[in-house]
RNA sequence: GGCGCCAUAGCCAAGCGGUAAGGCAGAGGACUGCAAAUCCUUCAUCCCCGGUCCGAUUCCGGGUGGCGCCUCCA
């Protein structure tokens, strides 16, 4: 698989540290609010890319973080008048329920910032001792940026032009304005830790060095996130654990483009974002992903209801289409599988494969199983060997499974199917008016009847 | 000022040197009691101007128009 890896700005091939092993780390959300979709990007992309490396066999370690301890969280915190801790514990459950309806499989280890505390002292205090950071008179621990010579080689910035657009702020006990805090002495009223320069709590760059190397190891695979976390967040991850280990941090970094909204940045201070949780009481999440996965990830894509309107019907058609094939593998006829077909099915396959091992080309992946559905829906159209539907689903099931869609059946009330029964006798004896009264009615209930083949189908509208 | 991205049909979106995938929407047709689903047909020469090449949407240069990072943010 070749990935684009934003420290080199080419697609390289993935040769994992360990041969047969990824290990990914991803930047996870505060927990301070419910996500909004420009967060849910960066989450269904790389859960689809974890999701298809352990397709392809890879054992995959996927750690993404909770950042449950830093100034959002505090502040909020304050405001609803509950603990930091309460807080926390509050959104890590509500990030579970949207990201269970989004598809997205839980990671190998969620850990929390404030759980890691420990490995973030020792780390800090490793970088001190190599002349990295240095502590200042208050308590506050700072990394000294011109102390490690590759700070800027992810963001292609070099130190000083990087400084010269570099905010001074008041009361600045930093060094030079690039360098960043490490640790922050405690202010009254706010959670800490003891620590050798006193009460204070992390900074936000550390916990992710410190979490993603105690989990996966000084070297590993992939580091994964926002592109707006390039700079300065994932550069300076790199000053913090190539400092302390004088190895290559991750090998490859992955970057998702936004999600814009009117073409602009969405983004919690630009107030124009919408929250998962709303979106999901208008639609089923997962046309949601549907939508994310429609365009290749390190594009930027415009958001909006008619996109997702757009989403729900293609996601529609593939759900047809597996109706489709599980009603010819029930009323199958005896036979052998067709090799030409047995053949197409593989074409379609290794298309499939081939473009995701494009730095993972969901669009064109998309396109490829579109392109099945079309030759099943010919196929099963009239009564094919039970085996042919087998074998079909079995690849239809294989790529859905590595997108994450169409994991759930919808289930439909007693009463509808009671009602669509009822329907079915009218059609028998005629009576179009009675039967077209009561596919009314199952479609007032948000149900929608088929006539099929095989029998009439309910569906959810 | 530094670094970077994007521009393909009504909408979304792949392709990135050999003459434009796929989806949504639309139109016509087949099937259907009528529908729905499905199938068939139909719907673009790729922002502009130069250049390289036998050949460019695809490479190079220059425009124009959008956007992002350099400050918390996926």
């Amino acid at each position: 698989m070749r990935i684009y890896n934003t420290m080199t700005r080419k697609k390289e091939e993935l040769v994992p540290v360990t041969p047969g092993e990824v290990k990914i780390y991803a930047c996870g959300p505060t927990v301070y609010n419910f996500f909004h979709i420009g967060n849910a990007r960066p989450f269904i992309v790389f859960d689809t890319l974890r999701r298809y490396l352990e397709y392809r066999g890879y054992k995959v370690s996927f750690v993404q973080n909770f950042t449950d301890i830093d100034d959002k969280m505090i502040n909020r915190a304050n405001e609803e008048g509950i603990t930091v801790k309460e807080l926390a514990d509050r959104y890590i459950e509500e990030y579970y329920k949207d990201a269970d309806a989004l598809g997205i499989e839980r990671a190998t280890v969620n850990p929390r910032a404030t759980e890691n505390v420990q490995e973030i002292i020792e780390l800090i205090t490793t970088l001190i001792e190599k002349g990295h950071a240095y502590a200042t008179e208050d308590g506050d621990v700072y990394y000294d940026t011109h102390s490690f010579a590759g700070y800027g080689k992810l963001s292609g910035q070099p130190l000083d032009d990087l400084e010269a657009g570099a905010r001074i702020e008041v009361g600045e006990k930093k060094r030079s304005p690039s360098d960043f805090a490490l640790w922050k002495a405690a202010k009254p009223g706010e959670p800490f830790w003891d620590s050798p320069w006193g009460e204070g709590r992390p900074g936000w760059h550390i916990e992710c060095s410190a979490m993603s190397m105690k989990y996966l190891g000084k070297t590993f695979d992939i580091h994964a996130g926002g592109m707006d976390l390039i700079f300065p967040h994932h550069e300076n991850e790199i000053a913090q654990s190539e400092g302390a280990t004088g190895q290559t941090f991750a090998k490859y970094w992955m970057h998702n483009g936004y999600i814009n909204v009117d073409n602009k940045k969405m983004s919690k201070s630009e107030g124009n974002f919408f929250m998962v949780r709303e979106i999901s009481k208008e639609y089923d999440l997962e046309a949601v992903r549907l939508f994310m996965l429609s365009a290749q990830y390190r594009n930027p894509v415009n958001f909006s209801r008619e996109l997702i309107e757009q989403a729900k019907s293609s996601l529609e058609r593939l759900k047809n289409a597996k109706d489709r094939i599980e009603d010819a593998a029930k009323n199958g006829v005896d036979g052998e599988v067709d090799p030409e077909f047995a053949e197409l099915l593989k074409k379609h396959s290794q298309a499939f494969i081939d473009a995701m091992d494009d730095d993972l080309n969901t669009a064109d992946a998309l396109s490829v199983l579109f392109e099945l559905i079309r030759e099943t829906n010919i196929r099963f159209a009239d009564p094919r060997p039970k085996k042919e539907a087998e074998a079909a689903l079995k690849l239809l099931n294989e790529l859905t499974g590595v997108l994450g869609i169409l994991g759930k059946k919808d289930s439909i009330p007693q009463e509808i199917l009671e009602k669509a029964e009822e329907r079915q006798s009218a059609r028998k004896a005629k009576d179009w008016k009675r039967a077209d009264a009561l596919r009314d009615e199952i479609a007032a209930a948000g149900y929608a009847v088929e006539d099929t083949p095989n029998g009439p189908k309910v569906k959810k509208a």
